[in-house]
DNA sequence: TCGCTATATTACTATTTGGCTATATAGTGA
DNA sequence: TCACTATATAGCCAAATAGTAATATAGCGA
């Protein structure tokens, strides 16, 4: 049950929702999240690990910089099912939409203050 | 999207989801959902106010008594998956069974204050 | 080693949520 | 009409949540 409402929990925000969008088309460092959405860092870090702990993200340590990959869903089952929802829902919600057209222009590398 | 995350909020409350668990069996009114959850009354009514702006449920006043239905998803594409997903999901969950088992002797003409 | 940078953690605040009790509303039957 | 009953609403409180700024951690390059 409770594997269940983790999962729907980490749904209901939409900052999440927008970052599991954003994950869905490609790979994303927390810098590159950040830019997309326009909140503080550490809010990102820890909407992160709500999502990770629905098993719904996961992460790889590279170099300096963390990525952030869509789950397959192997921890969770709910979440796997969601993430197949979510595949086809909210592309064409306006709050996603804008950010995914943004979503070319953001590269870690003009982002961070590595100049 | 808030149609979306008002759905998964909806379903992150595990006293939601056992209301949503039990119409899915049968038809039930708020002194029967109070019986099997064992919360108080204005509790129950406020969850499923909730579930209801959801979409996920609808009720109809039967003379003093109101009944609460599952619903079929008409008002909200995403509650419509959901339901459908929860129709097989969490049956086996030690929190639903317990109550699903006790559903049978929880009768509303027992309950109420007609004596 | 030292300085720099990307991310995580901590500590705090404002808001939301889930629970309650008390009260209001609405329907029934006498 | 009046008394009674099922449900809803209002108002309150404690806990959880989403956000922040400040600080700690970890990995790189010189």
């Amino acid at each position: 049950m409770q594997e269940f409402t983790k999962v729907m929990k980490a749904l209901s925000d939409p900052n999440r929702i927008k970052m599991l969008k954003i994950l869905q088309y490609r790979v994303a460092c927390v810098c590159e999240l950040q830019a997309a959405l326009d909140i503080a860092q550490p809010t990102v870090s820890k909407h992160l690990k709500i999502l990770e702990d629905a098993g719904l993200v996961y992460h790889r340590k590279e170099g300096l910089w963390v990525n952030y990959f869509l789950s397959a869903g192997e921890k969770n089952a709910y979440a796997a099912t969601m993430l197949g929802n979510l595949r086809h829902w909210l592309d064409h919600a306006p709050e996603v939409s804008t950010i995914l057209a943004h979503l070319p222009s953001i590269d870690r590398e003009c982002i961070c203050s590595r100049k």
